[in-house]
RNA sequence: GCCGGGGUGGCGGAAUUGGUAGACGCGCCGGAUUCAAAAUCCGGUUUCUUCGGAAGUGCGAGUUCGAUUCUCGCCCUCGGCACCA
């Protein structure tokens, strides 16, 4: 018997599995394929445990697939371009390139140290020209389209620096490094029309079941489907305001309007009085994200300027409101305070008319009366429901032409421009005499300078660089500027996926090779990423398709979004200090046990929480099973056994186990992905098979059924000490090779079933009873029990309830 | 603020379709082994208890023969909110 040495061992299985190429895969006509894949890494340094644990998911699922028989691709790369290499280049006055490159070399070493599966000749890393020169390719001929377009959008200006800032720089409304007090900005910046594909991101989401409901959900109210009235009102002095409103059924109950302080009619007001100029500069400085929009204190002020109403022509007050949102509907709105509470907290700040013109439950005197019911004190529409009143209300405004059924959606389109280095060049030219001129085919890819040097403020280099963005236009060859923006990072993860079939292919974005693996039949990854990334990616994929670069409508069949990793209840973090380091943990108990346990800890989508004791149980747990293992092959230089069927009772109760535990992990894997449990249940069968010591032949056959088959299934989880099991009991070929075990339905089969008698719900025995036994039965032999007679004594039976193979519950009163 | 999760012993978690609450593991307690310790192995371990039982899954109601599971109302906590990835 040799000791469990995990060092030894992983090291000698990772060479086996190099020498065999086992993972480097191929499209295979004979094989079904399963593409499994984890969501890439961002090269931040050493590997943490959340990397850890998402690759390991990955990983389970793509060993046992390929046990199960399938052709799995199981690729991993590196989303290189980002923010955090501009910041480890201004604190370490290194290139953001040369430091990326070092932590992938880094993150390489470690992966490859934990055993994982991957294909390696696949790795990708998406700051390198052969990668990104395709995406710049797919924007230019989006924009020929016109899928793409260059509107003004707000950006975080540091005025100090000069210098754009991340949500994230944003601190307190000040800049991080400098310290000032950010303003907005607006800013000319390039734009996707994701909008032009929201009903089909809304609908797809019904035909996709492998998707977590949450996420969906998540996703829906994200996109933010609505059906409502656009409007028109006659504004004195300004002419036409158009808002958009769901509720058109409280139109009687509006008392103002309200416009977003970049509204044309709040500048145009502004103009001529200097104290609401003063307010709309104020509001410029108010931080313009979602969660501080809707929880800082409600503002607005009087533009002096009042609209028609359009049914009863009163004359109503519009006001700037600093919550209403210019990008979403019009930038305008009808403010009914008796029916929306948040204009109704603005109305009694500012003590404007509050009335009720829907009947529904509720007192407009406390506060705002937000569900639906019939209208009251509303002219000719007085007593219609919400839907007639709907119906009535927009058939009366398209005749009159001043208002239409409109269908408004919450999404925007997306964003792409980032006023940043360390990511994709924007490929497009400005010319004088041409305008946006997109740089073309032939000279793509515009290749970003890897030697620059950062200073103090963060500000892009090639900004700074002539020699950058000094170019011509391509199309009258006049001196031209080229576009120094960068893409957002989520452009280059929105279609990574699809490159991992063929990262080689230099005759296109896409080789053939995509629709012979995609769609992605599974993909995990942090739950963070349930709405931007993975919608973005959803919508790349049907940008693709449109293109007829792949054929299927979806990129992720299955999605499985982790829970994060906590110490102490607090997410690991740097600035926490409470990180731990895998490696430390590979060096001193194998990637085995780091493996075990960080699937053993909780379920998948639940966050983890960190234990060293637990670290050290799963260990353990190897080294038992090591142990075990290692001493029934020394008590049998057989391989082969034959089993009869005159098993006695502990036989057959042991093969039930092995046969049960088959059929529960293969369950929890392949359907439930509930990996914790898989891996109880391999304990379970490890501590029944250690105490079944029949030397018996059949004993013995049992054994190594038992034996051999949990060092099947365990090795997903522990590849390399299975492996080295696996030898020890006399196969030759690789474990991971080797076919899934299977359960004979046979060994199932039990006699005799144990039943749970209940009187009034709470347990008062334990019933063994035959198979086929029949409810009538059942229900008499519950009924003598001697425990059951002592609590249904003096009572009345009212009902018993059989529940087959499960319980009786008796009703007594 | 809005959207989506989560809350079960001392701890991580299990209970799959409404049917034995606490599987499995950690920790702890006791025992074996040992000169001793570590390691290992065996047993115990929700709380209260008059030892018959009773209570118990964040809190409060409800549906049901039966609720950790379903419904309603709260509390706490985590993720996302469009330039962190």
């Amino acid at each position: 018997m040799t000791t469990y040495n995990p060092q030894e061992i992983e090291q000698h299985a990772q060479k086996l599995w190099e020498e065999h190429q086992s993972f480097e895969v191929k499209p295979d006509k004979n094989k079904e394929k399963y593409y499994c894949l984890s969501m890439f890494p961002y090269p931040s340094g050493k590997l943490h445990m959340g990397h850890v644990r998402n690759y390991t998911l990955s990983e389970i699922i793509a060993r046992y697939y390929k046990m199960q028989g399938r052709n799995v691709l199981h690729p991993i790369g590196y989303d290189a371009f980002g923010l955090p290499a501009e910041n480890a280049a201004i604190k370490n006055k290194t290139a953001p390139a040369e430091w990326t490159y070092a932590n992938m070399d880094e993150m390489s070493a470690q992966l490859k140290r934990l055993g994982f599966a991957y294909d390696w000749s696949r790795e990708l890393a998406t700051c390198k020209p052969d990668y990104y020169r395709w995406e710049q390719w797919m924007f230019v001929k989006l924009f020929k389209q016109g899928l793409v377009y260059r509107k003004d959008a707000v950006v975080n200006w540091d005025p100090v620096d000069q210098t754009v800032l991340a949500n994230e720089q944003v601190i307190d409304g000040k800049g991080w490094r400098s310290g000032a007090e950010v303003i907005r900005k607006t800013i000319p910046q390039w734009f996707l029309k994701i909008t032009d594909y929201a009903e089909e991101l809304l609908s797809s989401l019904d035909n996709m079941p492998g998707w977590p409901d949450s996420v969906k959900t998540m996703q829906r109210n994200w996109i933010g489907k609505s059906k409502g009235l656009e409007l028109d009102f006659q504004v004195e002095d300004f002419g036409k305001v158009s808002i958009y409103t769901t509720r058109p059924d409280t139109l009687y109950g509006v008392s103002y309007m309200a416009v977003a302080p970049e509204h044309p009619l709040a500048l145009q007001a502004a103009a001529a009085d200097t104290e609401l100029a003063a307010f709309l500069k104020q509001c410029g400085k108010e931080q313009s994200n979602e969660a501080a929009m809707a929880t800082m204190e409600k503002k607005g002020m009087y533009t002096g300027m009042d609209a028609t109403h359009p049914l009863t022509g009163e004359k109503v007050p519009v006001w700037v409101a600093n919550f209403v949102l210019m990008t979403y509907g019009t930038g305008a709105v009808m403010a009914v305070p008796g029916h929306d509470q948040r204009d109704y907290e603005f109305a009694q700040k500012y003590d404007l008319p509050i009335t009720q013109v829907i009947d529904a439950e509720g007192d407009v005197s406390a506060a705002a009366i937000t569900e639906k019911g019939h209208l009251l004190n509303s002219g000719d529409y007085t007593g219609m429901n919400f839907g007639q009143a709907f119906v009535a209300m927009s058939e009366h405004f398209k005749a009159t032409g001043i208002g239409r059924v409109q269908v408004n959606y919450r999404l925007r389109d997306w964003g792409v421009s980032r006023q940043r280095y360390w990511g994709c060049p924007i490929p497009i030219i400005y010319c004088d005499d041409c305008g946006a001129v997109a740089v073309p085919e032939e000279q793509l890819p515009v290749t970003l300078p890897e030697d620059v040097v950062f200073d103090e403020t963060g500000g892009s280099p090639i900004k700074k660089m002539p020699e950058f963005y000094e170019t011509v236009c391509p199309k009258c060859a006049k001196p031209a500027t080229r576009e120094t923006d960068t893409f957002d990072t989520f452009m280059e993860s929105s279609w990574y996926y699809a490159r991992y079939t063929c990262p080689h292919y230099s005759g296109g974005m896409l080789s053939d090779e995509a629709d012979q693996w995609l769609p992605v039949d599974q993909y995990i990854g942090g739950i963070e990423h349930a709405i931007l990334h993975l919608l973005y990616a959803r919508f790349y994929h049907k940008v693709l398709r449109d293109q007829g670069l792949v054929n299927s409508d979806e990129p992720f069949v299955k999605l499985l979004t982790q829970g994060m990793v906590l110490k102490d209840g607090a997410k690991m973090s740097k600035s926490k200090g409470n990180t731990v380091d895998p490696q430390c943990l590979i060096d001193q108990y194998g990637a085995d046990t780091v493996r075990l346990f960080s699937m053993f800890a909780a379920p998948p989508e639940q966050s983890l929480e960190w234990s060293d004791e637990g670290v050290e149980g799963a260990a353990r747990y190897l080294n038992r099973v090591w142990f075990q293992v290692t001493s029934f092959v020394e008590v049998t230089t057989e391989k082969e056994f034959g089993m009869t069927s005159d098993l006695d009772k502990s036989q057959k109760d042991m093969r039930l186990k092995i046969h049960q535990t088959i059929a529960k992990v293969t369950e929890d894997i392949g359907e439930r992905q509930t990996f914790n449990t898989a891996i109880a249940a391999m304990m379970e069968l490890t501590n029944a098979l250690s105490k079944f010591s029949d030397e018996s032949d059949n004993g013995m056959a049992i054994r190594h059924e038992g034996w051999h088959s949990l060092v099947k299934m365990l090795s997903p989880f522990a590849p390399h000490m299975t492996q080295a099991l696996w030898s020890q009991l006399g196969e030759s070929e690789l474990l991971c090779e080797a076919s899934w075990p299977e359960v004979d339905q046979s060994a199932l089969v039990q006699d005799e079933i144990e039943m749970v008698v209940q009187v009034n719900g709470k347990l008062r025995a334990k019933l063994a009873v035959a198979a086929d036994a029949s409810k009538e039965d059942i229900e008499a032999l519950a009924l003598i029990e001697e425990n059951v007679m002592k609590f249904t004594e003096g009572k009345v039976i009212r009902k018993v309830i059989v529940v087959p193979n499960r319980l009786v519950n008796v009703v007594v009163s």
